[in-house]
DNA sequence: TGTAAACAAGATAAGCATATCCTAATATCT
DNA sequence: AGATATTAGGATATGCTTATCTTGTTTACA
């Protein structure tokens, strides 16, 4: 239905909904607890910071957070940013002329279902996807896969590769 | 929604199913009459021969025709053919593992409304849209575009181009 | 029997989504 | 100030859909 890339958002997103809000988290940490290639997850999350509906913050502590509460964001307003959601009110039958005064065969049958699944995406927040997901058995969590690590430093050597 | 393939067939099996139905239709005709590329459409209607909706007759006096009754051939048989329909019934969120069991946020939503989109295409039939398209206002009927030539040869020479 | 008409099939190409990698910019920590 | 971590952005590659053109194959008709 969506593009691959929607599906990705709406899964960090959820995710990103699960936490803190202020918290600025890794795009290698969504990657890895959601199983998405890294780098393609990043120019999607790189994508929805430009449109503003993330927040990134570069270097060190840095990473991609809500823009704003996870109520206020509907899955409407992700898609709509990645999808060409316009695609949606065309014609089924890829009708140049096809309005509701001069529909297509499928014009009305369409509309009708088009419109239910559109509002139900507008009234669906992150918040709502992130509640679900709590509830869910076995679903993972973002702090759960690095619990704040404890800035562990193995004393490594600067560069003087020593084989072992 | 669908692929501009199915768009394409749609439209012209629509078409086909307003004629009567042993008659021989060319591509170039349905590609005219519908505005659409010809060679594309032909290949379109050459895959659709193939799955055994269209039957094909080479040579002169040959072209496309309905190989059953526009009755009997649904609008979810055609799209089933040209687009991959099973990626309706993945997860909307991308989800390896979302069943009615294990539901991902958004999975009753999608299925519900899925599920009555799918019945729809399943119970419409190429007749039904061949009598609405007959009721529609300034829409062009195949036997118009080409009423029969009268096997007109305007004594064409053979190779020697004589420039005007 | 030959020729023209028409679909069949293959090669080719543009455009987009997906995906990866590398370098640059930037913020934090020491 | 310098080293390091992290996003930003550009270059590149692959595969699919859309589209066109060319050539082959089949059929009907003269």
């Amino acid at each position: 239905m969506f593009s691959q890339a929607s599906e990705y958002a709406l899964r960090a997103l959820t995710e990103l909904a699960r936490c803190e809000p202020e918290k600025w988290v890794l795009t290698g940490e969504l990657a890895e607890l959601l199983e998405l290639p890294v780098h393609y997850l990043g120019k999607v999350l790189q994508n929805l910071a430009r449109k503003g509906i993330l927040e990134s913050q570069r270097g060190r502590q840095g990473g991609f957070r809500l823009a704003a509460a996870a109520e206020e964001i509907t899955v409407f307003d992700v898609v709509r940013e990645l999808d060409d959601v316009r695609a949606l009110e065309t014609c089924v039958m890829g009708e140049a002329s096809c309005s509701d005064e001069t529909a297509c065969p499928l014009h009305s049958l369409w509309k009708g279902i088009r419109d239910r699944f559109v509002k139900s995406l507008q009234s669906t927040t992150l918040k709502d996807l992130a509640a679900f997901q709590e509830q869910r058995p076995g679903s993972g969590r973002l702090s759960a896969v690095h619990p704040r690590l404890p800035q562990f430093r193995p004393a490594k050597p600067r560069r003087g590769s020593q084989g072992t």
